[in-house]
DNA sequence: AGCACGCCGACT
DNA sequence: GTCGGCGTGCTC
């Protein structure tokens, strides 16, 4: 009998991944687990590879295998669950195995493998050196080190690893592989001019130095130091561009932790929770239920669901038991995780991505060891290793942000369900705007509902304002405020109560048109419109990063008359510098957090009344209670912005929801204005008046006409070249097998293709995107249909060139 | 990603 | 008859 490892290999390609065996010399057996990183022998050449243990079987000795070489770490044992999801994930993402494994395995065993080569004694070798292995052995014996391989193919091209492997074999080489944890915390580079300002002058005049080195030297001498993604946005500067000048010595780097556990602020410990009427109804329902039992909780904003979920998790605790709590994005939450802490001290644990490598290996371990009960954190925290889990709560169940958006692109809500599953557990989607699908579910009875009507202390909605942007046009008023918003804003800033302006578009434009030749001014690599930030006077493309400071000129005919059409964030704050020129105002959105402010320090001091008006995107909508808060508004509420989306109403009604609900969360009223171009439309109306029955029953009833999900599951295809035709083509034979496949294979299945067509966003990077989208139901079926789908695809050489990826039910249709 | 195998044209 | 180019497929 012999002990075999069955091994997710690291690098592999999805079409050609599985499980490789590789048997367990004995004297590694007793470190050896199922979930042990190893290093094993791939392929012909034996490449060095790294592994994860994914089973052991024990098996006679017949079939020849390779043994495992060395164990990286064993730190980690997964358990039956955890081997059930990485299959899981596996089989629904479309990714290796080992991809699917790392998801769910801690942050610190991140392995770089690194290998070296040591040149032996020269008297040693075996038979006569060629010239250039000569020159490639001397190379090497001149240096005292062990010299890492990659400098050689660096200095002798990538010929050399031919010329290595028989110098091995001539007996003048040892090759030696390690591997070295990839331990980096997240950092931030620091930059400061490290020269003095005569020597600046002469560079600034010699010819070697570049336009764009020469705008960020000027732009740090006049600002002092600063970070080098700030340094990029301001000036245009590429990451290489700030490298050279590192690299000539003209420029020094200091780096900088970014991430902190947020500060908890926890000087007196609750030690109870007192649930009112409706929060404790809600609860006892949910304890009643035996075993797997998934909820969906609507609560309206301020209806104090934290309540219900920290007695949950007080009631797991009590029962020995764990629990996972699930939040949309951690650094806008601080104040939950205060009130959890508060509670449950250091019996939480918070995993995010924004915690250093070691805080969060120490958050990990301590659930791993049971030192910690409560997880909290964002999407990935669905990971975390605890066991004989008593309850899963997701909040603001509708977020996107429970999709992930790197491949693997698993669903924490589908993760948490099979989770809860497994353990026999309630898992509870929480939301005041749940979605569409979710809350189907809830109505067909496969999840039980839950609703609680009341604000917590009985405080009233805000009461709501619908402005027609049409009139005040007519009216000559152009701007973004209209008149009422302007007298309510007055009237706040009077009063010394804060307000909340909300607009979903960032930068300062939304696109630019040149007057003279009619043509938008689009990104040269990519097929969207570029935005003007006046921050730093630069035309940007939000997809790409590419920016130029041509902000005058047409770049297709030269024309000098560009007009700006179109308001973002950074032009509202400038309307309101001129309209209250004594308010301080403050503004959040992405490019805000290039500068040193984190949003947690602006959210902060805000709530600390530091400012009078905040302006945001999205990030403002949820968050932080902010007591002072008294005015709420919709700059712009705007149906065209996700034009060909199906969730498009739903995004609307929680957008304007939320932000409705930030006004008035203390003892003070609140009110809300609502701006907008279609003041009869529907589901603005019904968000104004906080109708989410009468929203969904409408919605659910179109979702039915058009076959939309919940009525379907969508299958996104897409397919990405270099080359147009070279995606449409590849697109096109795919869509051809589908139907030939589904005519003749899979009669039976119901499905509806479209397409194939150009991405919304054709072209990005320079690289062209077409997609299929299928309507269809995902099961088991489905699945041995798509795997044919792509086999198709990869068994032609025709696509060579074009890159295949699937996703079932994408948050985005691109 | 690399390496072997195999098919085809060019050259001894 | 043999060398080497590159397209294709496999790696426990």
């Amino acid at each position: 009998m012999r002990r075999v490892a069955s091994v997710a290999i690291s690098d592999m390609i999805s079409r050609n991944d599985k499980l490789f065996d590789y048997v367990i010399p004995d004297s590694l057996t007793e470190l050896i687990s199922v979930g042990s990183f190893v290093l094993i022998g791939f392929g012909k050449s034996n490449r060095r590879t790294k592994g994860i243990v994914l089973a052991i079987s024990e098996e006679n000795g017949e079939r020849s295998l390779k043994p495992i070489n060395a164990v990286l770490d064993n730190a980690v044992t997964l358990n039956e669950e955890f081997v059930k999801l990485i299959g899981y994930i596996k089989k629904r993402c479309f990714c290796s195995y080992y991809d699917a494994a790392k998801l769910v395995i801690p942050y610190g065993c991140n392995y770089n493998l690194s290998e070296t080569v040591k040149a032996c004694p020269r008297e040693n070798a075996r038979a006569e050196l060629s010239p250039l292995e000569e020159e490639i052995y001397c190379y090497i014996a001149s240096k005292e080190k062990a010299l890492p391989i990659k400098d050689i193919y660096d200095s002798f091209g990538d010929s050399a690893r031919m010329v290595l492997s028989t110098l091995k074999s001539k007996g003048c080489l040892e090759l030696d592989v390690s591997a070295k944890r990839n331990i980096k915390d997240l950092t931030v580079n620091i930059l400061s001019l490290s020269v003095s300002d005569s020597e600046l002058a002469r560079l600034l005049k010699l010819k070697s130095t570049g336009e764009k080195q020469a705008a960020a030297m000027s732009f740090l001498r006049e600002n002092g130091e600063m970070s080098a993604k700030e340094l990029c946005y301001m000036t245009g500067a590429s990451a290489q561009t700030i490298n050279s000048l590192i690299k000539k010595g003209i420029v020094s780097v200091r780096t900088e932790d970014v991430y902190r556990l947020p500060k908890i602020e926890a000087s007196q410990q609750d030690r109870e929770i007192i649930l009112n009427g409706e929060q404790s109804r809600v609860f006892d329902e949910i304890v009643s239920q035996e075993g797997f039992c998934p909820f969906v909780l609507r609560g309206v904003t301020g209806s104090g669901k934290t309540h219900v979920y920290l007695k949950l998790c007080k009631k797991a605790l009590d029962e020995n038991k764990t629990a996972i709590v699930l939040m949309p994005e951690i650094a806008l939450t601080s104040q939950i995780i205060t009130r959890f802490y508060k509670l449950f001290g250091r019996n939480i644990a918070i995993i995010h991505s924004g915690l250093s490598v070691g805080e969060k290996t120490d958050e990990w371990r301590r659930l791993k060891n049971g030192e910690a009960k409560i997880a909290i954190g964002t999407r990935s925290a669905i990971f975390a290793p605890v066991e004989n889990v008593g309850v899963i709560v997701i909040d603001e169940e509708q977020e996107h942000t429970y999709k992930s958006e790197m491949t693997p692109k698993y669903s924490a809500r589908d993760i948490a369900l099979l989770r809860a599953k497994y353990n026999k557990c309630p898992v509870v989607f929480s939301s005041a705007t749940p979605s569409v699908a979710t809350y189907s579910r809830a109505k067909s009875g496969s999840y039980k509902l839950l609703t609680m009507e009341k604000r917590f202390n009985n405080e009233a909605l805000p009461e709501v304002t619908v402005v027609d942007m049409r009139k005040e046009v007519q009216n000559g008023n152009t701007g973004i405020i209209s008149d009422h918003l302007f007298n309510e804003i007055s009237k706040n800033l009077q009063k010394n109560e804060q307000t909340l302006l909300f607009l979903n578009r960032r930068g300062y434009n939304w696109f630019i048109s040149c007057r003279n030749c009619g043509q938008t001014v689009t990104c040269p690599k990519c097929s969207i419109s570029l935005t003007y930030h006046s921050e730093n006077g630069r035309l940007m493309c939000h997809h790409c990063g590419y920016s130029t400071d041509n902000t005058e000129s047409c770049p297709s005919c030269g024309d000098k008359s560009l007009k700006f059409f179109g308001t973002g964030t950074q032009r509202v704050v400038s309307e309101l510098e001129v309209l209250f020129p004594n308010a301080r105002i403050m503004r959040l959105d992405a490019d805000t957090t290039v500068k040193k402010n984190s949003h947690d320090e602006i959210l902060s001091s805000f709530a600390r009344h530091e400012a009078d008006i905040l302006v945001g995107t999205q990030m403002i909508a949820k968050g932080l209670d902010f007591p002072h808060v008294t005015l709420a508004a919709v700059l712009m509420a705007d149906f065209a912005i996700y034009a060909d989306d199906y969730k498009a109403n739903e995004k609307t009604f929680a957008q304007v929801t939320q932000v409705i609900g930030r006004a008035g969360r203390a003892e003070k009223s609140g009110r809300a204005v609502v701006q907008t171009f279609a003041p009869e439309n529907r589901v603005l109306n019904l968000a104004v008046a906080q109708d989410y029955e009468a929203f969904y029953s409408e919605e659910i009833e179109l979702r039915k006409q058009l076959t939309y999900p919940p009525y379907c599951d969508i299958c996104q295809l897409s397919f990405e070249s270099d080359s147009e035709l070279s995606a449409i083509n590849a697109a096109r034979a795919v869509a051809g097998e589908c139907v030939r496949l589904h005519n003749e294979k899979y009669p039976q299945m119901a499905m509806i293709g479209l397409g194939p067509s150009p991405a919304r966003v054709l072209k990005i990077n320079n690289s062209y995107k077409y997609k299929i989208l299928l309507k269809c139901r995902i099961n088991e079926e489905f699945y041995s249909f798509t795997n044919e789908l792509l086999n198709f695809f990869y068994s032609s050489n025709e696509f060579k060139k074009v890159n295949i990826s699937v996703e079932y039910n994408p948050e985005n249709i691109i």
